[in-house]
DNA sequence: GATATATGCGCATATTTATGCGAGATCATT
DNA sequence: AATGATCTCGCATAAATATGCGCATATATC
């Protein structure tokens, strides 16, 4: 079953996790850890994972960029901030904080350099994100309700794709 | 006519300044690039050059680890303080400088996080560097002059190999 | 200088990684 | 519910990377 069943940001999830760990050899090794903690995926995915993630391989292997780390708890800072969340095309998510918050939450969201965000501008109460594409976004969602221990449940607004 | 000919040091200086340029997207690039530079090399020996060098390879290609860019100029701030540098067997560079100095130098190529150093220790005037081959060492006294903007002739004391 | 030991490197090739393509799958729109 | 646009993913395979081996050269020791 195919497509966007969320298993794939979970996948990537995992994969951020296993990093976290230890850096992983190869790609096949990723491959049978994931087997191992239920996932089902063969190293092509884990390639496009990879990149997609950001990752970076070094002589010890592949590992997580310094940044990809420290991120979570930068967000995880102002996670009382957030009060909604919402997609508007695959390339825009709004946020909705606390009044006068939204400068605070786009700092952090920054600060994060996480691969999924181009960039992004705090209003009043409302922060825009721009991302790449949906898988970036899709994939974006997961790691701010990771990092902010917090169930967002995305009601998108009209796909209006371009 | 291979082997310690300190071509492979110079040659590896020359990937650094490559890839201190722009990412290398592939070895054979590398390889390319080299060849106009009237280097003389092959794949594998890149691909050997960027594990000793510590490259690693993001999405956009072979690049320099932060710290090694930022290294050299640590070293450049002391260079002045350096006064001999001399080889004590594989594993060992020894660096005099001026007097009361060597803490500071010390420091400096800590800072430095290359990793051909396996670690230092400052007396008054006299630096302890530790590498973990020969080819380390002589890979970071090629650095070092080029670091320090100075050419370092190295007078090995006998070589007690083991 | 002769011998022993260690090292650099290219070649050929094993291993690892990336990707074109087609098959499901999902969702918006009509 | 049919259509179409857009995704994800596995397979097969192309592309890229790492490495065993052997020669040539350097260094150490005698």
């Amino acid at each position: 079953m195919p497509n966007s069943s969320e298993g794939q940001s979970v996948r990537r999830d995992a994969i951020r996790q296993l990093l976290q760990k230890r850096p992983a050899a190869t790609q096949k090794s990723l491959v049978e850890a994931l087997v191992e903690r239920g996932f089902v995926a063969t190293q092509s995915s884990v390639s496009r994972d990879l990149r997609e993630i950001g990752a970076i391989k070094t002589a010890g292997g592949y590992a997580l960029p310094r940044a990809a780390a420290a991120g979570d708890e930068e967000l995880a800072q102002v996670a009382d901030l957030l009060v909604d969340l919402k997609s508007a095309g695959p390339n825009l998510l709004v946020i909705r904080t606390e009044t006068g918050a939204a400068q605070r939450v786009a700092l952090a969201l920054d600060r994060c350099k996480w691969p999924e965000i181009v960039g992004n501008v705090g209003g009043d109460d409302t922060v825009f994100t721009a991302t790449a594409s949906a898988a970036a976004q899709r994939n974006l969602i997961t790691r701010i309700g990771h990092a902010t221990s917090r169930h967002w449940q995305l009601l998108h607004t009209h796909r209006s794709q371009m």
